[in-house]
DNA sequence: ACATGAGCTTACTTTAAGTAACATGCCAAA
DNA sequence: TTTGGCATGTTACTTAAAGTAAGCTCATGT
């Protein structure tokens, strides 16, 4: 239980996109800008931690809020150039378990 | 907060993938077959939890667990097939955090 | 008989996530 | 002018997951 050797930005990358939903989001948000409820109801995630993760990652610079005044207010969440960079890593993934994942059950 | 519409692969392997560790462990066996203590020391990781996560892998068939009756009994842990196939997922996060996350402080 | 090393396991504490009810700000209908 | 509804949260509380530390097992070595 000693501190890493390992590259220490792989490690917070990880960190990142280890914390439960936080992929999806990113995935989600990859087809474009989003409002809230929108992204609240593509999967199970209660309001609470969608509120957290998008603060999270709007800290990160990886999400950017946009307000527009509207009535009832508008509030679209986009990727900025560095979520958007994480395509690639979403697309892996999705490769990965469109090959080694079955549909029915997991082997 | 209802069920999603997702391609239900992709968010079985984002399921796996966002367990905490779980990734620097796959990582980590990229490297090669290792043995419990050697991944417990690569980062701070709680035997406990290594231990769940490791037995969680290999449930999911991306880990081998091969037993040597040696004494003291040695065990390694290595990568599978499917294991070794998250290999470009795992580079695709080293690049991008490689460009994205500063290496002093995030931004 | 006691100690050692690897690989867990159990009991307990702390942190994160889930649930549900409520706050806010604005407008529209009753 | 009170009521209600929509969108976006927030607060208070409960449950689940992760962290900590101590102990167990097996075989051997002293």
């Amino acid at each position: 239980m000693n501190e890493t050797t390992l590259c220490p930005r792989f490690e917070k990358g990880m960190q990142i996109l280890s914390k439960r939903w936080t992929g999806l989001i990113v995935n989600q948000l990859l087809n474009g800008p989003q409002r809230f409820c929108n992204i609240e109801s593509a999967f199970p995630i209660s309001g609470r931690i969608l509120s957290e993760r998008l603060k999270d990652l709007e800290f990160e610079g990886i999400v950017k809020r946009d307000v527009y005044p509207e009535t009832p207010v508008r509030i679209e969440y986009s990727l900025t150039e560095k979520g958007k960079a994480l395509a690639p890593v979403m697309v892996e993934i999705q490769n990965w378990a469109q090959e080694w994942l079955a549909p029915i059950q997991n082997q």
